[in-house]
DNA sequence: GCCTGGTGCTGCATTTTATGCAGCACATTG
DNA sequence: CAATGTGCTGCATAAAATGCAGCACCAGGC
C-alpha cells in the first residue's frame, strides 16, 4: 500500500528514535528518510519529531498523529478483510493478546477450531499480564484481549465476562488433598506459592487476606503458571490457579481443589476490545465463538 | 496531504462516474488516472471500479473502501485541528447541515458567537430536509446536524433534544388574530399553507390530523419558510412553523400564535453527530454551545 | 581542551516514478 | 455504419524520490 509508506517511515523514526537507525531498518538512505519527514511535516503544518542531540522523539502533535496512524492502517486491513469475506473466502488476521492462564489448552483449542473452519485466517497470539494487555489494545498492537481481573477498563469493551474461581493446586500427597473443598486459611498455614503482582490471581488473593488475619508468605513467587503447576510435584506447597488453565488430562499427580467462596470470591474473566472499534470481519467472529464458548462452561 | 492523492483521485472517479471526466476536474489527463487506479487496484488485492462501457462505477469492494477514506480523510483533520489546538490558537473547521426552521436567526446568532471567540474557525453551512441531513452525516459531509423531528436515527447519535411546539403564523388582519391559543380545527377551516412532506412540521400536522376528522387542504405547499412566512402578508392564509424558525422582531404586520398542546404535540428538535465519531475539536465544542443555547430556552 | 562518535541536515547526480501525448480496441447510439 | 465516448497502453518527458558525500552540531571520554 503505497500512500502508507510516509506513515510506515513516520512509525519506524519513531520506534527507533533516530532517523539514521531507522532509515537503516528501512534499508534506505538517511537523506531520503530525513526529506520525507520534513516533506511531511510541512504538509501536516508543523513539527511532529522533536529534535534532541542524540536522536528525535515524539512531540505531543506527533503522539496524536501517530495514534491516528495506528487506526488508520488498522482500519484499512480491517476493510480488505471484509472485501476478502464477501469475494466468498474469509481471509484475515487475529491478534490476541490473552493472560497466561488462558494461554495452555483454552486458547489453541479455539484457534484450531477456527482455523479448521477458516484456514486462511492467521492468528498472532500475545502472552501478556493484564495491564499490558489493555496497553496493546490501545495502541492497535492486538485487536483482542483476553484478561483475568483486568486493571484500567478505561476504553476496554468487555464482549463477554464470565466468573473463574480461584482454585488450589497440590500434591496428590499433600496432606490437604483429601478434603473436597478447601479454606484459604488451611491453605496459607501450609507452604505456598503465588503468582507475582502483576497477576489477577494474585490481586484477588491479595483481596482474600487483607483485613483478616491472613498473611500470604509465598516460598516462591513467580510469573509462570506453568512453573507453579510443576513445582508442587517437587515440594509439598499449595499453588493457585484458575480453572480455565488447568490441563483437563490432570497429571495423576496433581489435584486441585476449590476454595471455599466464602474465603476468596471469584474473579472475572473477560474477553474484550478497544473501546468504539470496529473489529475486521474475521476477528470479530472469532471473539464471538470464543465468548460463545466461555459461556458455554 | 500528498498520501492522500490516491484517496483524492477515487473519489473523483467516483463521483464522475468517468475516469476521463474525472481526469478532467483534477485537471491531468486520463491516463496518469487510470493508471493510478490500476496501481492502487493491484496493491488493495482486486477491483475497486467496475468497468462499464459508459464509465465505471464503484463495486462492493469500492464502497467499502469509499467508506474507509471518507472516515480517514475526516480524522486527519480532527487530528489536525487537535494539534492546532495545543499549538494555542483554536483553529478548524465546522460543517453543519441544519433543518430550514433553524436557519433564519438562531444558527447565524451561534456561529458569530462562536466565531467571536474564535475567529480562524470557518464553517460551512448546509440547508438539508431532515432525511438527506441524516444521509449527509454518515458520508461525512457534515459532522453536524440539526433537524427537527428526525427520519431515521440509526447512526444518530442525539447530544440534546429540546421540545418545539407547533405554532400557526397569521396576518394581524386574520379572522382569528385576536384568539390568544388557537384550535387546529379552526385553523383548518381557514385556508392555509402547509410545509412539503419532507420536513417535520408537516410530519407533525399529518400525525395530528391523521384518525381524526380532520383534513389538511391546502391552498399552497412548499418547502420555504420563509416564503410561506410571508405569504400571509398578502392573503389570509394561516401558516405553521416552529418558534425557533421566527424572528424576534417580528413583523408587525405578522402574529405567531400557539396551537392547543391538545390538538398537535410538540416535536423534537436534535442536535446530533454521527455514532460513535470522534468529533475535531471545534465542533464539538460547537456542538456544546449549541446544545447549551438550546437547553436555556 | 580536544578528539570521537553519534546526530540531523543539505547540494548534487542518479534512479525511479508519475505524467502527458497520441493512438488503440471496444461499445453504444443515431 | 459512421460518430462519439469509454478505458487502456507504448513511448517520451517531467517530476519526485533516493543515494552519495560532506556539513554543522552536540555529548561523552581521555
Amino acid at each position: 500500500m503505497r500512500h502508507l509508506r510516509i506513515f510506515e517511515m513516520i512509525r519506524h523514526v519513531a520506534r527507533a528514535g533516530s532517523i539514521r537507525r531507522a532509515a537503516e531498518d528501512m534499508n534506505i538512505t538517511s537523506s531520503a528518510l530525513t526529506r520525507q519527514i520534513q516533506r511531511f511535516e510541512a504538509e501536516f503544518g508543523g513539527p511532529i519529531f522533536e529534535r534532541l542531540p542524540k536522536g528525535v522523539r515524539l512531540n505531543p502533535a506527533g503522539e496524536l498523529l501517530m495514534q491516528h496512524i495506528r487506526t488508520q492502517v488498522s482500519d484499512l486491513e480491517r476493510v480488505r478483510g471484509q472485501v476478502a469475506d464477501l469475494s466468498g473466502e474469509r481471509r484475515g488476521h487475529v491478534a490476541i493478546a490473552c493472560s497466561q492462564a488462558v494461554n495452555p489448552i483454552f486458547l489453541p483449542r479455539e484457534v484450531a477450531r477456527y482455523r479448521k473452519a477458516h484456514p486462511r485466517v492467521t492468528f498472532s497470539i500475545r502472552v501478556r499480564d493484564r495491564a499490558q494487555a489493555e496497553r496493546d489494545l490501545g495502541q492497535f498492537a492486538t485487536d483482542l484481549a483476553i484478561v483475568f481481573e483486568p486493571v484500567y477498563l478505561v476504553d476496554f469493551e468487555v464482549i463477554r465476562a464470565v466468573e473463574q474461581p480461584v482454585a488450589a493446586v497440590l500434591s496428590a500427597s499433600h496432606p490437604l488433598a483429601g478434603q473436597e473443598i478447601l479454606r484459604l486459611r488451611d491453605c496459607l498455614a501450609h507452604p505456598h506459592v503465588v503468582p507475582s503482582v502483576e497477576y489477577g490471581v494474585r490481586h484477588l488473593l491479595e483481596k482474600a487476606t487483607r483485613g483478616r488475619s491472613l498473611n500470604l508468605n509465598p516460598v516462591i513467587e513467580a510469573d509462570s503458571f506453568e512453573l507453579m503447576r510443576q513445582y508442587v510435584l517437587y515440594e509439598d506447597v499449595i499453588s493457585f490457579q484458575i480453572p480455565i488453565g488447568v490441563v483437563p488430562p490432570v497429571d495423576p499427580r496433581l489435584v486441585i481443589r476449590p476454595i471455599d467462596p466464602a474465603d476468596i470470591g471469584p474473579g472475572l474473566l473477560l474477553i474484550g476490545q478497544l473501546r468504539g472499534r470496529t473489529l475486521p470481519v474475521a476477528t470479530a467472529k472469532f471473539a464471538q465463538q470464543v465468548a460463545d464458548a466461555l459461556g458455554a462452561r
